[in-house]
DNA sequence: CGGCATCCAATGTGATACTG
DNA sequence: CAGTATCACATTGGATGCCG
C-alpha cells in the first residue's frame, strides 16, 4: 500500500470539509482527536507494538476506564489495532495502524511543543497574573 | 511535518520536561492545548487580527462563554493578545503573539490532517460497528 | 460590541469492586 | 492481565439576562 492513497491525494487538492463548520463531520473528528489522552497514546505507540499494562505504566496518571476508552475510540476510527494473544493470562498489544501513523508527527509536534514552550508559558501566566 | 528551526533541534536534544509525567508542568499543558476550541481559534487568526464578533461567525457553534473562556486562557498563557479599542460600541481585537505563531502550524496541521482523513476514519468506523 | 454572572442540564472522570 | 460495571463527583457548556 503506497504511502498516500489517490483518495488523499484529491482530498488535498481540494479540501471538501471544513471543521469550521459545526455540523461537518471533521468538526467531530477534530474534537475527538483533540482528547486530553489521544496525543499521549499515540506517541506511546510510536516505537511499535505495546501491550496494555506498558502503555498505563508509561502514561502515568491515566485511569484504567480513560485508557480503555481512549484506545476504543481510537480503534473504532481505525487509528489503532487491537490484538488479543489467547493465553493465562491475556495479552493485548495495541499498534498504530497507517492511518494512526499520518497522524503520529503531528501530534508528537504538539506533544514537544508542550514541553519545550512551558517555561514561556509559565512566564506569561506570571506576567498576565500579576496585572491588576 | 511542519520545518524545524534551529532552536527547536535545541531544545528537543535536552527535553526537561515530559509531558508522559503526571504532575510534569508541559501535561498539564498539553491538555490545556488538546482543547476543542484552541485549534479552531489558532487557525481563526492565521492571517491576521480578527475582531471577537469575527471569530464568533468563523467558528460556528462556538458560544459567547466558550470563545471567551478559551481566548483569555490563549492571552492568559502568552498565545494571543488582546486590544481593546475604546469607542462607541468598543472594539476588541485578538492576535497571535511570535509564541502563538510557533504553535500556528502545528494545530494547523491537526486540523488538516481531520479533514483529510475524516472519510477514512467514517469508513473505519463503518467497519468496525458492523461487527458483531 | 464584547463581555460577565448565574443557573442548570449534560457529560466527563476517578475510585472501587468484580471477572474471564 | 486486561478489562467491565457501577456509583459519586467534578467539570463542561449552553441559555439567559444584564451592563459599560
Amino acid at each position: 500500500m503506497p504511502t498516500q492513497t489517490a483518495a488523499e491525494r484529491r482530498a488535498e487538492a481540494k479540501v471538501a470539509y471544513d471543521a469550521y463548520i459545526d455540523k461537518c463531520p471533521s468538526r467531530k473528528l477534530l474534537d475527538t482527536l483533540s482528547d486530553k489522552w489521544v496525543s499521549l497514546v499515540l506517541v506511546a505507540l510510536s516505537d511499535g507494538p505495546r501491550r496494555y499494562s506498558d502503555m498505563a505504566r508509561r502514561i502515568a496518571g491515566v485511569s484504567q476506564k480513560m485508557l480503555t476508552q481512549t484506545l476504543r475510540s481510537m480503534e473504532r476510527d481505525g487509528l489503532v489495532t487491537r490484538t488479543v494473544t489467547p493465553a493465562v493470562p491475556v495479552r493485548v498489544d495495541y499498534e498504530l495502524t497507517a492511518l494512526g501513523r499520518t497522524l503520529l508527527p503531528l501530534m508528537a509536534a504538539v506533544k514537544t511543543w508542550a514541553e519545550e514552550h512551558i517555561e514561556e508559558v509559565e512566564a506569561a501566566r506570571s506576567r498576565y497574573d500579576s496585572l491588576t
